[in-house]
RNA sequence: GGCCCCAUCGACUAGUGGUUAGGUCAUCACCCUUUCAAGGUGGUAGCACGGGUUCGAAUCCCGUUGGGGUCACCA
């Protein structure tokens, strides 16, 4: 048995201060997976803080899975997140094209002189005989592999060179396969698992070329991984089982391979592979959702890296992740996508966010909202920045997304239109409402409605009556707001302003069903 | 099943031969409080198992178990 090692390393090109080439390269089949988020994350992170450049290529080999307008989305998604490529399709750049469709005459080019130097094969059979031939292996309880019928004889094989000279003129289609050396062991490094290795007699001669003429996933990456001189090439770890035929094919053109770290897998809470069954894994589900840009990254960052030497540090901007990254410091086990954890750096984020930045998003919403329900309130009032601020600071640690600012707390914009049933209940007595007619009369005296004078004068219409200052308050936040939580209530009515609250207060009051 | 990868609280993780095994989320209790949050304090909870190596293993080695990935003319 003939065992040769094949030693890769690509060290010398890195260190001779080549400038770090990065790729996210998608197949533009849909939507962006969340999974392909963080790749593209660390991939734009380990370029960024290498000073070097992120590039995105399409891999659209597979010309009956692509969806029109996905390689449009997929680029906008990323650049919702803050990962703007150095060079794209949309971009250009000095190593185009990007989209692998384009680049048929390069893979064909090069697949010829795999088949000049014998380390390929044309392969006539069909995908029917395929299948046939593997069923009949699995019977057998061998691998299934392809058994090498139409291997020449020339280069090991057992078929004549006229047949398929013959075939070849017969028009029938082919695929083009590479040959795989037999007990070959491949070697390689890996930046964040170490030293791997494979028996290439485990590897199936995989097919290059595919009878429409593209090229497969294996063949179009590595022909391109080298021509865009990529120096680090950072996937998934379902990935690494497809290391030595890539290697194979560097070995076969004499190409040095760049270095390749494999990222541990996205999990779903039963920790199998992130899929969807098991919730969301579209990264426009979570936009959909109201999570920001901020949280998603700073949280798929998380999953898997760490900056590690004892920092308990947990919310990071993308500048902080660019400064702080490093591919050895990403662990080697799965991770899972947990939820709870996205919607705390979610509060997080709004907590201390600025105002200004909120409202750019909420008055929208809102005045979308107005064009449905109309408010009692005026509506310059409501929508000014100056109402929107004091909504804001008192809503904002109550709140998990900016949407709620209007959804949550609609009642700062509209009537309550329901009255929390428990909270009534709970809340009222025989005398609550006429206690409430008296109060409305003392509300309308204040001439400032400020926070202080409200209280004050609660306290003081309560005190006398010999009743606790809970005996109104809860009442008023039900009648003002429709709920029995909410932020402080002298704030809220302040807010609000003296119209709304004694219109809410009076006309609540013929709707509340009064126990008994 | 073959090959490959992986293994610290429920989750994300720190830890690289000597720590009361630390932090964050979640959870529980208490405090604050008109409510709900936020905040504060404290608690429950973990090195999968078995062998080595060593004066000493979460840390190193081997095995077992468990989990995952991959075995297409898909990427």
């Amino acid at each position: 048995m003939l065992l040769l090692i094949i030693l890769f390393n690509s060290t010398i090109r890195i260190m001779a201060g080549q400038r770090v080439r990065t790729r996210f390269a998608p197949s533009p089949t849909g939507y962006l997976h969340v999974g392909g988020l963080r790749t593209a994350l660390y991939n734009y992170l380990f370029a960024k803080k290498m000073k070097g450049d992120f590039i995105i290529r399409i891999e659209d080999t597979d010309q009956s899975r692509k969806v029109e307008g996905a390689q449009q989305n997929l680029i906008k998604t990323l650049e919702w997140a803050g990962i703007v490529a150095d060079e794209s399709p949309e971009h250009g750049g000095d190593y185009g094209p990007y989209v692998q469709s384009e680049r048929l005459h390069i893979y064909n080019q090069y697949c010829q002189q795999l088949l000049e130097d014998k380390n390929a094969y044309y392969c006539f059979s069909t995908p029917e005989e395929l299948e046939e031939n593997r069923q009949l292996q699995i019977k057998q309880g061998l691998q299934p592999k392809y058994n090498r019928k139409w291997l020449p004889e020339e280069i090991g094989g057992s078929m004549p060179s006229s047949e398929i000279r013959k075939k070849m003129e017969s028009g029938a289609p082919y695929v083009i396969r590479m040959k795989v050396p037999d007990y070959v062991s491949v070697w390689f490094e890996d930046i964040i698992r170490g030293p791997i290795e494979f028996d290439s007699s485990t590897i199936d001669d995989q097919v290059l070329m595919k009878s429409d003429g593209f090229p497969t996933y294996h063949f179009a990456s590595v022909i391109d991984d080298h021509l865009m001189e990529f120096t680090h090439i950072i996937r998934g770890e379902e990935w690494l089982s497809s290391m030595p035929k890539h290697l194979l094919l560097y070995e076969f053109f004499g190409w040095e391979p760049p270095k390749v770290a494999h990222l541990p897998l996205l999990l779903n809470p039963d920790r199998s592979k992130l899929s969807k069954r098991q919730g969301d894994v579209a990264v426009e589900d979570y936009i959909r959702k109201g999570y920001s840009s901020e949280a998603i990254v700073n949280f798929v960052a998380l999953l898997g890296w760490n900056e590690g030497e004892g920092s308990e540090k947990e919310v990071y901007s993308m500048e902080e992740l660019i400064e702080k990254f490093s591919l050895e410091r990403v662990g080697k086990a799965g991770a899972v996508f947990n939820i709870d954890k996205l919607n705390w750096l979610e509060k997080q984020y709004i907590k201390n966010r600025p105002a200004e930045k909120i409202i750019q998003v909420i008055k929208p919403l809102l005045l979308a909202e107005l064009e449905k329900r109309t408010s009692l309130q005026q509506r310059e009032v409501i929508t000014s920045d100056d109402y929107l601020l004091q909504v804001i600071e008192l809503m904002r640690e109550r709140v998990g997304f900016e949407h709620e600012f209007v959804t949550f707390s609609s009642y700062f914009f509209f009537e309550p239109e329901t009255f929390e049933e428990e909270g009534v209940k709970k809340r009222w007595n025989a005398d609550t409402n006429d206690l409430l007619r008296d109060f409305v009369i003392e509300l309308e005296s204040l001439e400032e409605f400020s926070t202080e004078l409200i209280e004050t004068k609660l306290k003081e219409f309560v005190a006398p009556k010999g009743l606790k200052a809970a005996a109104l308050i809860h009442p008023l936040r039900i009648l003002t707001s429709g709920l029995s939580f909410g932020p402080s209530l002298y704030h809220m009515l302040e807010v609000l302003g003296k119209e709304t609250v004694i219109r809410r207060i009076l006309s609540g009051i013929e709707k509340i069903a009064v126990p008994v």
